[in-house]
DNA sequence: TCCTATCATGGGGTTCACCCACAATAGGAG
DNA sequence: CTCCTATTGTGGGTGAACCCCATGATAGGA
């Protein structure tokens, strides 16, 4: 007999993120820092300065919570933004040396969490997973497009 | 060079499920029902009855919250809790045959969203990606375990 | 000049996961 | 039997995350 909720990869991705936002929290849990801290913090390490709308897009957050997580980076010298001279509407978010810095470290213990969630699986394994997941998602949500 | 976003699974993992959210959401916007109600109708008519504190584990839900869904599915009559007469401390929930009708209803639309979510995957990267996932999951998580 | 669109920002609202407390009950130690 | 502890269902409260709407400033085209 089946059972459906193993079937289901809508369901099943959900078990895997909870189980994965929780080992990311554990590793997390040393700082102030969350994981959208570490997601503005590498968009901006890896794909360079950008206003804050296309970096919202690039991170698929919305702008208003953005604008809350940038307001704390900024707070703690991690990132700046600077008015863009061409459009006095945008602001360009950069990375700072700082920021970098903590980047870093987040990024030992975001590759820590990652270890654990795929301890099951064969470097093989891992690599068809991440590349099977990057395939599911839209262009538009896509880490490294746009 | 390397983006790390890409190559982070708990974060790619993370994305995978905000979009099949979004795509359970979307089909099951039509009724008042969320997704936990179909993970606790399909749960019970999948692995039969159960103890409230059994069925948490089984969803990995938090027994707390766990009381307020039965609340609704019960007040409609998508369920039954009675009493355990060999532990009155326990209530046992079953699915009504109202409830079986419900979850049949609502499995087509998780199907759908399924189908949409791995709409670029062929039929054998579908299987593959739903094996690597139940294999993430620690054994306590796994939906078909215990 | 006017109309529309876009930007950053603020506020609020909802869902979800999580935690603590508590009364009722069970079960074992003495 | 009497204590002590554990478990169960339940309620309340918290924080994170996602989402929507409004607004003032600015840009750009009709």
């Amino acid at each position: 007999m089946t059972h459906r909720l193993s079937d289901r990869v809508v369901w099943l991705v959900g078990r895997v993120s909870l189980h994965a936002q929780r080992l990311v929290q554990d590793q997390l849990a040393t700082g102030p820092h969350r994981k959208q801290h570490y997601g503005i913090l590498a968009s901006l390490a890896d794909r360079g300065p950008a206003v804050q709308a296309q970096l919202a897009d690039r991170l698929q957050l919305d702008r208003s919570d953005l604008v809350s997580f940038l307001d704390e980076l900024e707070a703690a010298r991690y990132v700046v933004r600077r008015g863009d001279p061409d459009d006095r509407r945008r602001k360009i978010v950069a990375i700072t040396p700082r920021g970098q810095k903590l980047l870093r470290e987040l990024d030992l213990l975001v590759y820590s969490a990652d270890d654990q969630l795929l301890a099951a699986l064969s470097p093989d394994e891992r690599v068809t997973l991440a590349r099977l997941l990057a395939r599911v998602l839209p262009d538009a949500d896509r880490p490294d497009a746009g």
